[in-house]
DNA sequence: CGGTAATCTAGAACAAGTTTCAGAACTGAT
DNA sequence: ATCAGTTCTGAAACTTGTTCTAGATTACCG
């Protein structure tokens, strides 16, 4: 009877909607998503094993279920996380190059150097990242505008006199959408030439070939407006 | 460390060479594939149930597996027979553009409908192609080399008097290392962009720019060389 | 504080991919 | 036709993701 997916009421901690988690909720959630980093960090997407994330994370087998309703959800959850941690570090080092596009590359090919540190880690979100199917589409969306968030912000030129400072609530220039079809060439050729790396089918310098290629053929520049 | 590849001897009846299959063997494993299309056809990746493979081929399980090693090989195989399908099927009708961008463009789209006309065959076969890991490595990489190829066959020009037949062994003019670094941009944002679209986050509209964006945006033009 | 509902735990149970094994059927060579 | 080696079958076992259940714990509200 009571079978269907409850979720209407159920926690949904992957957002930071919702129900607020109380204290010790979030605490789990952080030592779930640890974990999850730890085990995928060594093994990939095959040594996040639910039971074990479970277990070591000192949660039951359901209240993990509860938490990410399938490993995947986990995994684009531990992705989500350390995009943001990411996004802070690029942040604090703006590319130093000029010509957007070469700014773009420059920052992706950094992204790409911290996630050869722990590739087993790349492997496993990656991975979850492409296999997600509909139910998953939130979660993968918001790692999605995440991406466009970071690539956005290497594009956006270097603070000038004119703009000098970023306040995030009044960014340096709307995108035109040309530049935002752009960026979505630019992400699409992120996410599958990570893949192709990571199933071994292209070495490192072919990635950086292909980002640069890229970036390169694509117009990044902005209608040279003065507002 | 690649290690466990004992299957030197093993049957590999994904690829054409080492053991010459008999017929009953080849004729098996065409079974196995049309019955692997057909239930993905249906539901998709979820679908294609080992067991019911190999119960619905008429073949055993372990049977199934040797032919396929895992569901994946499976599926990347399946794709592997779609593609060339398409192939054939796209050779007879090249595009009728004259910009390669265009033909390229127009060539992917109207794979892109193909693939619409089976949504659930295209999701079980593009999300095992993107989950498979190096044990796949050899058969993502035909399947790539045929999208390769497909890709290719539109950007080379219509045939001119100058060059009647496109005898497949003197193709009209090898591309240069710069086509060839384009060609695989438009590859990867053909794949992830096909993954937007069956994970539910980008609608065919926004497939059909992407497409055209990279096609646009990235320059395909030979170097006017008249040998 | 007491009660009620939501949450958490422990563990069994289920589903589907994968492996294994003993024996039957087939293949190729003599 | 026979023998040796491979392949195929049928069925069970194993693995890991996922679901379910009953009872303990916790959070919240009056």
């Amino acid at each position: 009877m009571g079978n269907m997916t409850t979720e209407s009421k159920a926690a949904r901690p992957t957002l930071p909607a919702s129900p607020p988690l109380t204290e010790r909720q979030e605490a789990r959630r952080r030592r779930i998503l640890h974990t999850s980093a730890r085990l995928a960090s060594r093994g990939g997407f095959d040594a996040v094993q639910m039971r074990e994330v479970a277990e070591s994370s000192g949660v039951a087998l359901g209240t993990l279920y509860r938490y990410f309703p399938s490993k995947v959800h986990l995994l684009v959850a531990t992705m989500q996380d350390q995009l943001q941690h990411m996004h802070e570090t690029l942040r604090k080092r703006p590319p130093s190059e000029q010509d957007p596009g070469a700014r773009v590359a420059q920052t992706l090919m950094r992204a790409f150097r911290a996630l050869q540190r722990e590739p087993h880690l790349a492997d496993a979100m990656v991975r979850a990242l492409t296999f997600a199917d509909r139910s998953v589409s939130p979660e993968v969306d918001t790692v999605s505008r995440l991406t466009t968030a970071i690539i956005l912000d290497a594009m956006a030129p270097p603070a000038t006199p004119r703009h000098p400072a970023q306040d995030p609530a009044h960014p340096a220039a709307a995108p035109t959408p040309e530049q935002l079809s752009a960026v979505r060439v630019i992400e699409h050729t992120w996410h599958s030439a990570l893949i192709t790396w990571l199933s071994g089918r292209a070495s490192i310098a072919q990635v950086k070939i292909d980002i640069e290629t890229v970036c390169r053929l694509i117009d990044l520049t902005s209608p040279d407006r003065d507002d």
